[in-house]
DNA sequence: TGTACATCAGTGAACGCGCGTTCACTGATGTAC
DNA sequence: TGTACATCAGTGAACGCGCGTTCACTGATGTAC
């Protein structure tokens, strides 16, 4: 049953995409590693072929999921004039759990609580990932000009995590759109007042 | 071995109580109904006197824990002049698994993602906790003529709950501190330029 | 008030289940000559 | 290029452990008369 090297690297990348799926959506304590090799179209026992745990799948599950839900706001932004971008960029993000492409969930999000106790090479990586994205909306607020626009990309992720939380844990219904909406909205009151380099110094 | 009805009743509450630390400090997968009785002064097996099972534990500890945390929250501003009150119920806040009393843990930045399948029990709890938290703000917000005092509320709310979502998952040290001083900014941020009533219509 | 009995908080062991991990095995792949 | 052999991806069963829950039992409490 011995499969080729190309095989063999198609489903470690299967067992990696499938896994940050079902971790993603289901959170990393429900789901066994059979759930996710069944899924994968293989069988558990195999599983250990490829990683060495379940934690050691989990941080590269984290790496991947931090860097592609950072790219595809980057790549839904691409092109756009920096505050429109910041605003698809916002938009996004505060509805990754409702629409878009079903791998774009952040795991700073969606996995925050049970990342807490992960050992000190997950926060790390965690720790890298949350840098890119405060980074992606520190260059847009550069070119428009804001001062600290680093603490400002900070400002918003903060916003955003917060908002996507709370509403995952929300019955859902008006009360819990509502917390993304007013989510944009602060986003939005936070670019029209924080200072700019033409803001007169005190 | 029949305890009296009043020693009934402070196991019960003993158990809770030792439940909400535990929970909200290890997460709750991670807390087994043993490590709470035990942690209790009793046995595992006496566990079933008091709850039905341990999601009803869950429940009850998280009704407990929103109620709780935010009393503390609300004690320690009272009779503070409102802009004073609001910094430091967001310092408290903030700062809640530095310091403070170890009961005043909030479940919905340090349990979320644990919490977002739960059931719809739960999740009417922590809607009516967020809404507590919200109104506690709001009413100082009030006081201070904003316009838009509830949505104000609300994005504050979404600032603290995100920077300790976040900072629970760094790795510590000065980037994780750095995380907590700028979402005490960024409140300040958003007060001073929110719209209040004073503000000229546009 | 006193007595006899039912109740039930708490104990400690056991059950059953699911999970992470291991293992013997298979047979196609890769490699050494 | 062809052949013989080692490797190893994948299988399916099994192991061992911890957990939530159950249970028979104990003996003090509460209650009915």
């Amino acid at each position: 049953m011995r499969k080729s090297k190309v095989e063999t690297a198609e489903s470690r990348k299967r067992i990696l995409a499938t896994a940050k799926d079902i971790f993603l959506r289901e959170g990393i304590a429900a789901t066994a590693i059979s759930d996710v090799m069944v899924a994968a179209g293989l069988t558990q026992g195999g599983f250990y072929r490829h990683f060495e745990s379940k934690e050691h799948l989990v941080a590269e599950v984290n790496a991947v999921a931090l860097e592609e839900s950072c790219a595809a706001l980057a790549a839904a932004a691409a092109g756009k004039p920096p505050r429109e971008a910041i605003d698809v960029i916002v938009y996004h993000y505060l509805h990754q759990l409702q629409e878009g492409p079903p791998g774009s969930l952040c795991p700073m999000a969606n996995l925050s609580s049970e990342l807490r106790h992960a050992d000190g090479h997950i926060k790390t990586v965690l720790s890298e990932g949350y840098a890119r994205l405060v980074k992606l909306f520190a260059s847009y607020l550069m070119r428009l000009d804001y001062q600290d626009y680093v603490g400002l990309a900070e400002s918003i992720v903060a916003v955003l995590v917060g908002a996507v939380s709370m509403f995952s844990m929300m019955p859902g219904g008006a009360a819990a759109e509502a917390i993304l909406a007013n989510a944009q909205k602060t986003v939005t009151l936070l670019l029209q007042n924080a200072p700019t380099s033409s803001t007169l110094a005190r």
